[in-house]
DNA sequence: CAAATAATTATTGTATTCAATTTGTATTTT
DNA sequence: AAAATACAAATTGAATACAATAATTATTTG
C-alpha cells in the first residue's frame, strides 16, 4: 500500500519527538523547513503545522520570522524542574490509581515489559524512550487535562536531564536502574490494587532515586589532583 | 498606519481567545475557517497555523478532518479541576513571591487595577477577564516551565466556569467578588514581601472563596414545590 | 583601514490553487 | 416504505506560488 502523506506527517512527529527526547537534535538548534520537507516528501505547509503542534506540546519554540528550535534548557531549568517534579508525579499517579482502566492497565504492563528489555539489550536511548512511555502511560491513567499538559512536559526534559548525566558506566548506576524498575512494578502493583497513597508514596521515592542520580552528575565529588607548577616558577 | 496581516492575525487570537474565556464561543462549538478567514481579511493558512496554536494552550481542539473546535467541557471537567486546581494555585502563587521582579510586580499592580474598576461598572465577561490576567501574571511571575501549562490551562476553564455559574444576581455574590477582590491584595502584598509560604495559604483562601462560590451553584437548594395533579385524576 | 550603508541572498510568512475526505441528498433496490 | 448505495456539495488538508522579513556580503565613505 502507498504511503500517504498523512503517514510522513505522523513519521515526521514521532521522529521528531525521540530525537528530542533522546537529545539526537540539541536543545536550542534550530530546524531547516526546506531540509525536513525534502527529507520527509512533505510540503512546507504541513511540516509548519507539525512544527506548531510539536511548540504546543514543549518540544520546539518558535520564534519571530525565525523559525523553530529545539525548546532550550538554560540554568534555570533545573532548579524548576526539581521544583515540580516530585509534586506532579506523586499526584499523577495517585490519580492513575484511581481512575486506571483494565486497558491502560495493560498497556502499562507492556510498557514495562518493553523497559525491562532495553536495560539488558538496548542503549541509553531506548532505555529513556521506555521509561518516558511508562510515565506518559500514568499520565494518560490519572485522565486529569489540567495536570497532563505539565507532565508531558516535565517527561520531555526529564528524558532529556537523564540522557545527559545518565550513562551507566560504573555498576553502582547499572544497580539503580534495575531499582528503578523494581520501582515500576510496584507503582503497577499500587495501581492494580486502586491504591492511591501508596501509589503516590512510590512515585515520591521513584522520584527520589531519580533525583539522587541527578544530584551526583551534577555534583561530582571534587578532583584532588595538585596544583601543577607555574611555568618558570622554582620547584621545592 | 496600514493594518499588516500579522496585526489581524494578532488581533484574531486576542479575540478567539478572549471569546472563548467569556463563552461567547460555547464549549464544543465548531470554529469556520473560511468564515473567520473572509471576517479577518486572513487567508486559510495563517487562520489554520492560529488554531493550532490555541489548541496548543487549550482554548482549541483540532479533529482529524473536522476543523476545530472551542475544548469540551464533560461531566468530569469539574471534578478534575476541583482536584488540580488548589495545588496548581498555591505553587504559583508561592513561587510568584519568591520569583517576581518589580517590573512584574507593576504589572500585577495594574492589573488589580483593572479588576478593580471592572467590578463597579463592568460587566461579568470584563471582571472575568481581568481576574484571569491577574492570576497569568502570577504564572509568569513563578515562571517555571513545568507548571505553568497547567496553570494557563485551569484559567482557561476557571474562567469559563466563573462565566456559568457565576452572575451577581442576588448582593451575596457582589460581597464575594469585593471579597476576592481584597484577597487580590493580600496576595499582592505578600508577593511584594517575597513571602512564598503566606503567599500560598492566601492563595488557598482565594481558591476556597471560589470554590464555594461554585459549589452553591452545581448545588442549589432544592425546589420544593407540589407535584401537580395529573388531567383526570381525582381532586382531593 | 574601519565603520557604515546598500544590495544580495536566504529564510520565513502568507495567498492561492489543487486534491482528498467527509457529509448531506437523492436515487435505486428490495 | 426502509435501507442501501451512488452522487453532489462542502469542508479540510497539502502543494505551489508569491511577498515580506532577516542575515550576509559587497560597496562606499570618512
Amino acid at each position: 500500500m502507498p504511503e500517504t502523506a498523512k503517514d510522513r506527517k505522523a513519521n515526521l512527529l514521532a521522529d521528531l519527538r525521540r530525537d528530542v527526547l533522546t537529545m539526537v537534535l540539541e536543545p536550542g538548534s534550530d530546524l531547516d523547513e526546506a531540509t525536513l520537507a525534502e527529507t520527509y516528501g512533505l510540503s512546507r505547509t504541513p511540516l509548519r503545522d507539525a512544527f506548531r503542534e510539536l511548540t504546543g506540546e514543549g518540544y520546539l519554540t518558535l520564534h519571530q520570522n525565525r523559525g523553530a528550535r529545539v525548546t532550550d534548557m538554560g540554568h534555570r531549568t533545573l532548579r524548576d524542574f526539581f521544583l515540580a517534579a516530585p509534586m506532579i508525579y506523586s499526584s499523577i499517579t495517585q490519580l492513575a490509581a484511581e481512575n486506571a482502566t483494565p486497558a491502560q492497565l495493560d498497556q502499562l504492563k507492556d510498557a514495562q515489559t518493553a523497559f525491562k528489555a532495553s536495560l539488558h539489550s538496548g542503549n541509553a536511548a531506548d532505555r529513556t524512550l521506555a521509561n518516558n512511555r511508562f510515565h506518559a502511560i500514568t499520565g494518560e491513567m490519572a485522565g486529569n487535562v489540567y495536570l497532563q499538559p505539565s507532565l508531558n512536559r516535565l517527561l520531555i526534559d526529564h528524558a532529556r536531564i537523564s540522557m545527559t548525566f545518565y550513562q551507566p558506566r560504573n555498576s553502582a548506576m547499572a544497580e539503580n536502574v534495575s531499582l528503578a524498575s523494581e520501582q515500576h512494578d510496584g507503582i503497577i502493583r499500587a495501581i492494580e490494587q486502586g491504591n492511591g497513597a501508596k501509589a503516590a508514596q512510590l512515585a515520591l521515592d521513584h522520584w527520589e532515586l531519580s533525583r539522587g542520580q541527578i544530584e551526583l552528575f551534577v555534583m561530582p565529588t571534587a578532583l584532588d589532583a595538585p596544583l601543577g607548577a607555574a611555568p618558570g616558577a622554582r620547584t621545592a
